[in-house]
RNA sequence: GGAGAGAUGGCCGAGUGGUCGAAGGCGCUUGACUCGAAAUCAAGUGUACGUUUACGCGUACCCAGGGUUCGAAUCCCUGUCUCUCCGCCA
């Protein structure tokens, strides 16, 4: 959520600044919104004003036995205009809320400016995608001449978008999952959480996946509940519940930076991303992903997100998969970030870089819908900083290994660092 | 799933209809005392919003949401969470 101040008092600069994004602001709605929210506030508080003057004078008169019918009497007067205002109080506040809700964060300086995807900024490169000396196969390819990947079986269990894992693939995928928490722990500075799946609306509006994007959400209801139960959700990636640990609160200046890690199933229903990478891993309902969470002073974000982007990109470099960091532009970054870093691993049988991870700095952008805060200096408090990056996204990254570890016979050979959580197994192939 | 008890400021804890944003204590901050520290004494010490050049003033918030009332931390209803006992369960 933005700054209301913001476009309070210069709301050329905040739509100029949306702009960038391509979203209009509708300043003349806002204008309206506030005028009649100033009006009504206003005129409600007099009379709250008033009337409590009133009670406390009622108060007193009985207190003394004394009679107070003229106070009563006034109150009365203005009762019901006070009711109505209170009620259209709370539908004006509403409906300004709800317009900042629907406005994206504001992008940071160093952000490229682009239309779409085209434009977005390499920033660097590392390593040499591998030269193969014999046809190239994809990973559904692979992994279903291997056995131990089932889409047909992951169809008839849910659907379409799931995947069914079986022996040293799922150990493989295991693994991954366990070498990036293991890195991230024990060099990162990040502690490791086991966070729930399935989580509550506000929750959801924190860290901006409601309101405005419920489609993209799975939810679920308890069984047994007559009735209307409570809709929960599925995460759709932890950095839902990870960065809401601080929702509501008012931190020590000592306390940051907090960095958190998880790894947790991701559930994303990806509505109008029909048709797109529809065979394979790479574009699932459900998929694993070890995310990091920072929190942070407001000071300290960019360098956090420089650092933050590296850890990601440890991950990589030790499965020594080539790999390239793009600066998102302002049409393709997210909604909550004022700059984001994506990952693309190199994966050989697209002849292309695709997106592993993508790592964002929201500033206050989410903090300010959690009202998550510090003690500054002078002892005020002050929004937090958030950033979020997936390091990895686990399925993407098994993909990568399958695709740039492959061999001319069809088996997998296990990348080095992950060969010690597969009890020293140096290849995978058909099971005897 | 059954029975009961709770939820108040950073923490403990008082408050069952009126001057209560909330006693008291602890903690914290500042000042006094001291060479310094401790102890002691004094003052201060929530958040958000509105309004104001400013000092300030006003409104809301005592788990959440409704309700009763001129007036609710206090009474009523619903929900959430916590604790105790029983049952069930990975």
């Amino acid at each position: 959520m933005l700054d209301i101040n913001l476009l309070r008092n210069d709301i050329a600069a905040v739509a100029a600044g949306l702009a960038k994004r391509g979203v209009v602001l509708d300043t003349e709605r806002f204008d309206a919104l506030e005028r009649e929210r100033k009006d009504i506030q206003t005129r409600t508080q007099d009379l709250q004003a008033r009337r409590n003057a009133l009670s406390k004078e009622i108060g007193a008169i009985k207190g003394k036995g004394g009679d107070a019918a003229a106070q009563l009497f006034e109150v009365a007067g203005f009762g019901d205009e006070l009711k109505r205002l209170e009620t259209e109080l709370e539908r004006v506040q509403a409906g300004v809320r709800d317009f900042l809700l629907d406005l994206p964060n504001l992008t940071h300086a160093s952000t490229p400016e682009g239309g779409g995807a085209d434009d977005n900024v390499e920033v660097r490169r590392w390593g040499t995608p591998r030269t193969f000396d014999f046809p190239v196969r994809d990973h559904t390819d692979l992994g279903e001449a291997l056995g131990l990947l089932d889409f047909a079986t992951a169809a008839r269990l849910s659907g379409s978008r799931f995947s069914f894992l079986r022996g040293g693939l799922a150990r493989l995928h295991r693994a991954l999952a366990q070498f990036m928490l293991d890195t991230h722990t024990t060099e990162h500075g990040y502690t490791e959480c086991y966070t729930p799946y399935i989580v509550n609306a506000e929750t959801l509006v924190g860290t901006t996946q409601l309101p405005k994007f419920e489609t993209e959400m799975f939810s679920v209801k308890k069984g047994g509940v007559e009735g209307e139960g409570e809709t929960l959700y599925l995460i759709s990636t932890s950095e839902i519940t990870l960065t809401n640990t601080v929702r509501g609160e008012i931190l020590a200046a000592e306390a940051l930076p907090i960095r958190l890690t998880a790894h947790t199933p991701c559930f994303r229903s990806e509505a109008g991303s029909y048709g797109k990478d529809t065979r394979g891993m790479i574009r699932q309902h459900q998929f694993d992903k070890v995310e990091l969470v920072q929190i942070v002073h407001p000071d300290r974000s960019y360098a956090a997100l420089e650092e933050l982007t590296g850890h990601a990109e440890t991950i990589l470099q030790r499965l020594e998969i080539p790999y390239r960091v793009m600066a998102l532009c302002t049409r393709d970054i997210g909604f909550a970030s004022a700059k984001t870093y994506d990952l693309e691993a190199w994966l050989p049988a697209q002849n292309t870089y695709r997106e592993i991870s993508s790592c964002s700095n929201c500033e206050a952008f989410q903090a300010r819908r959690m009202q998550a805060r510090f003690r500054n200096a002078q002892g005020k408090p002050e929004l937090v900083h958030t950033l979020n990056g997936s390091a990895l996204a686990v399925g993407r990254t098994l993909v990568a290994v399958i695709e740039n570890y492959q061999r001319a016979d069809g088996s997998i050979e296990v990348p080095r660092v992950l060969r010690p959580y597969l009890g020293g197994v140096e290849s995978i192939g058909r099971p005897a």
